[in-house]
DNA sequence: ATAACATATGAACAGTTGTTCATGTGAAAG
DNA sequence: CTTTCACATGAACAACTGTTCATATGTTAT
């Protein structure tokens, strides 16, 4: 697991290309790191639970059974991806999916595992 | 990244479930795994390639600049995954992509980042 | 048999990741 | 202003992962 890409400088689509074949650098990596959200339980999970809606991080860490800790900074890491958004209310704060690729991809995962 | 399961015994559709809420260990586990596999570049770049037809070992390996023994490995994981097929030609061997769920996984991630 | 070729595989290592633990920050209540 | 509540964050560590290197396996040709 070696990732970390650094944006190859040397390429611009270096050949005639007769439609795909070699794969662009930096599309391959952006898809990859997108993928590797979705590769971890806790995550899955979180954005499973948001499938039903906005929810607060007390309540996703209960269902979850999972420490507020964890569960706050794979909240981070899905904010970043910018899978999820969030909202202020007082103490507390909501979190729901960012928007309907969430939905769609998870349906595709789920579609090609219960097959 | 601490998966590996185990397939917790105890559980078994413990709740009457308004229909979903607690997600279920299993699935979510196999979601995430089957994610996993497409978050990882040389992965990603492989199943890419393989979207334009079948492939031998060498051919992959030179399309993605990447060693021998590299893709090979990789291309363990992937059959492992039921995300590629082979098939025997004298000494070499093709791959290719087990099935359409591949193809609409990688659109659906391709949708999203390119957005 | 032997050589050459295509691919697979095991060991080992460095880089990455997710969790826990301790602590920090912001908001509402007293 | 102090406490309490809900959440965020940093450090640290164990577990996992992908690559390389060396070597093994299987196949065709000589």
């Amino acid at each position: 697991m070696h990732e970390k890409n650094a944006a190859d400088p040397a390429k611009e689509s270096a050949r005639p290309s007769p439609g795909l074949e070699i794969p662009d650098e930096d599309l391959m990596y952006d898809l990859a790191e997108l993928f590797r959200i979705f590769g971890d339980s806790t995550r899955v999970k979180i954005l499973y639970v948001l499938l039903g809606g906005e929810k607060c991080v007390g309540d996703i860490s209960e269902l979850l059974t999972a420490s507020q800790s964890a569960i706050s900074h794979q909240l981070r890491v899905l904010k970043q991806a910018k899978l999820v958004k969030y909202r202020r209310a007082g103490k507390t704060i909501y979190y729901a999916l960012a928007d309907d690729h969430v939905r769609t991809i998870i349906g595709m995962g789920v579609e090609h595992v219960t097959e």
